[in-house]
DNA sequence: CGAATAAAAGACATTAATATCTTTTTAAAA
DNA sequence: TTTTAAAAAGATATTAATGTCTTTTATTCG
């Protein structure tokens, strides 16, 4: 529900690498994934993207990787969902109906649309730098529970 | 996001038969789906599994059809999330942690679980019957537009 | 330069969701 | 009883998401 796996991969791809990757320290994808215990190839697919979107840095040949930069801590959670599963998520009627709005609302439109902008305000506020914080860092640990 | 296109379908479908079948006249599948605009075939098929939940009555041959019964309209709309995507989806981690509770939660885990709540809460209340209201009627109207 | 390393890129595979088509079963009515 | 209509059942097809494997490109270092 909500997002998709590949969302969940690159959240925490990204968390992985801005929490062991201090000092710009870089990160291998063969580290994360195996950490995280999340699809190798698969992963670094996703990672690709981030890149791509100037959230991580990464550089290739010997000593390279991935690491944080300027934009790393500061990137909006939506930017990640953006990135994997598009946005017209949070637009689409829940029943399918072609049309979400106001004017010919289906009955259950109210009350998603209330929880739907929660969640959305919560991931437009979020940003990757918030969930490091040492409280939070704990569950990076268990990231890998299998 | 939230549900699949079948649960879409199914809550789309039960609603037409409770709004269309008043005094239990019979609604064919046909009717349904072109009223819908639902692939008809695939949405037989879920019907069939509402019918096999015993939220709709069937019967096969002339004259036959979808028709209404006394659970109808006292179906809670978790009910027909069960039966299209399962409840899981309530209960795993948004990051996709293989355990998602309050042991060891991930940084989203609280405001995620709140929202989750609100959307269980909500689904778990209402009933098929409140979304046939004279005032909400309307809508079923716009299911069909393409 | 050449060897080694690591990400990028792209081809291919698997699985789950969605969709279509055909056959079987049930029931009504002529 | 035969015909016909409709859902049930099941087989097959398509698409999207997820996952794996191979080749290419960039970088470091000897
Ligand atoms: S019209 Fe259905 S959620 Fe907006
Ligand atoms: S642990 Fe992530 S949502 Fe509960």
């Amino acid at each position: 529900m909500f997002f998709s796996k590949s969302f969940g991969y690159a959240l925490r791809g990204v968390l992985y690498v801005s929490i062991e990757g201090k000092e710009g320290r870089k990160i291998q994808i063969e580290e994360i994934a195996e950490q995280l215990s999340v699809p190798r190839h698969f992963l670094a697919k996703i990672m690709k993207a981030v890149v791509k979107k100037g959230i991580l840095n990464s550089t290739k040949g010997p000593y390279g990787g991935f690491s944080i930069n300027k934009k790393t801590l500061n990137t909006k959670l939506i930017h990640l969902v953006e990135l994997t599963d598009g946005t017209e998520l949070f637009n689409n009627c829940i029943l399918g109906l072609k049309n979400c709005n106001g004017k010919n609302p289906c009955p259950l439109h109210d009350e998603i649309a209330l929880i739907r902008s929660q969640l959305l305000n919560k991931f437009g506020k979020t940003r990757v730098g918030d969930l490091t914080d040492e409280e939070n860092v704990n569950f990076i640990k268990s990231l890998a529970v299998v």
